[in-house]
DNA sequence: GTCATAAAATGACGAAGCGTCATAAATTGT
DNA sequence: ACAATTTATGACGCTTCGTCATTTTATGAC
């Protein structure tokens, strides 16, 4: 066999997994990972069922890659601010800023991050998968912390519980923004723009001086399409 | 058929109903929501499958109604804090005490949120259930808004910010509880404690000067048992 | 081009869970 | 004691996950 052939059809088998992939995201989106059969994305890709189980071992796998998939999209996105070396306040609200962006693209995902991180979800993965997620934890939450470890103003304690709650209000605010919950319904703005105005009073809190410009979610995204070289999402 | 015979068998009724609450609230803290089985919650309480569907017409009934009863709790517990007029920092950290209290004690529950609230989930709901979860939300919302609107610091607008942040942080920090994640094997401390010293942070942002005592995850607890009439939870 | 062999795609099948309903058991009223 | 009604049950139909024997396609030697 030359390497070539194993080449093209390694390639082939490689499209064909960014087809499911592409599928499965659209898919949860739409209607919920419960909702959605092994049956439907291979409909959607336009394969067997069979097939799709020699890319993956079981439906959990696809979400799980799908996640795994996105932690790395937000790993690089995150370097990008950390490189730019801003101050806190705006260091803080891009990387927020990212994520907001993530659980817009990508709700099927970021709305189901409780469920991959579940007991009885990560004993059914593939033991690769299982390391890789928590691998891409370990990354992420160490991008945090350096993030908040910049701050002069607190100690290594600080840091942690800083960290800590801006981790929690960020999986809850994922969390608000896929549930069909319609806030402005109520009265509210977006999501986007209250838990910007939200990370903005913790940052004074954490005693750091205001900036010279105002930081809403406007500002925000403009600052972020700068940083990652992007122009609409 | 006589009042006192029908009465009688209500009540046994209601008694079977708590019965199969409490199973399939053990269950699916044990095992988690997807991987318990109405068969399991039946053999658990010692009843066929049949008569577990008399009083639920879904799986997703039951975990609804669970909710809505930890809702009602959360209800009245927080009223007896309102009613304490406290300041508001105490008020803020006794609320959020409030609700880890509920995260431990109901954890299948507490990590199912983003699950009931999915619009795939509450469209199974019988449409009574849909109506009880959309009511506990307008209640628990106004109940929060109330204790940030008592804040002489900041207009409307903060108001709403503040209490969407809080809720974010709140639905986040009960994930990471729940999530097989130990990170106090991170050099962490507990999430309790972390969330509280976050909150602290926050509450300081909105321009609310520190109280005389301070108000760490112990405090809180303390004060918690002593509003509520609890000796240990 | 033809054929043997290997690789890959397929969907019928088994297993397991949800929800139903005809039947069985128990309770009530006469 | 018996009829009528209410209640409990688990076998069954249906759906979906995941498997694997079979079919189809691709490869390579002649």
């Amino acid at each position: 066999m030359a390497s070539s052939s194993n080449t093209r059809k390694q390639q082939e088998i490689l499209a064909r997994d960014a087809l499911i992939l592409l599928a499965a995201n659209e898919m949860f989106a739409e209607q919920g990972y419960h909702s959605t059969t092994m049956q439907n994305i291979a409909d959607k890709v336009g394969y067997s069922k069979g097939t799709i189980y020699q890319h993956y071992a079981c439906k959990e796998d696809v979400l799980a890659k799908l996640f795994i998939q996105c932690g790395e999209t937000l790993q690089v996105d995150m370097q990008k601010v950390i490189d730019a070396k801003l101050d806190i306040r705006p260091s803080i609200l891009l990387i927020t800023g990212i994520f907001l962006k993530h659980t817009k693209e990508v709700p099927g995902v970021a709305g189901n991050v409780t469920l991959v991180k579940s007991p009885a979800f990560i004993a059914k993965l593939a033991p690769q998968y299982q390391d890789e997620i928590k691998h891409s934890e370990q990354i992420m939450l160490s991008q945090i912390i350096g993030i908040f470890s910049e701050c002069e103003y607190f100690d290594c304690d600080q840091v942690k519980s800083a960290a800590f709650g801006w981790w929690s209000m960020q999986i809850g605010v994922q969390n608000l923004m896929v549930s069909g919950w319609d806030i402005t319904a109520m009265g509210f703005k977006t999501s986007e723009e209250h838990i910007i105005e939200s990370l903005n009073i913790f940052i004074d809190g954490l005693g750091i001086p205001s900036a010279e410009c105002s930081f809403n979610w406007s500002n925000v995204k403009k600052k972020m399409q700068k940083i990652l070289e992007i122009n609409e999402f």
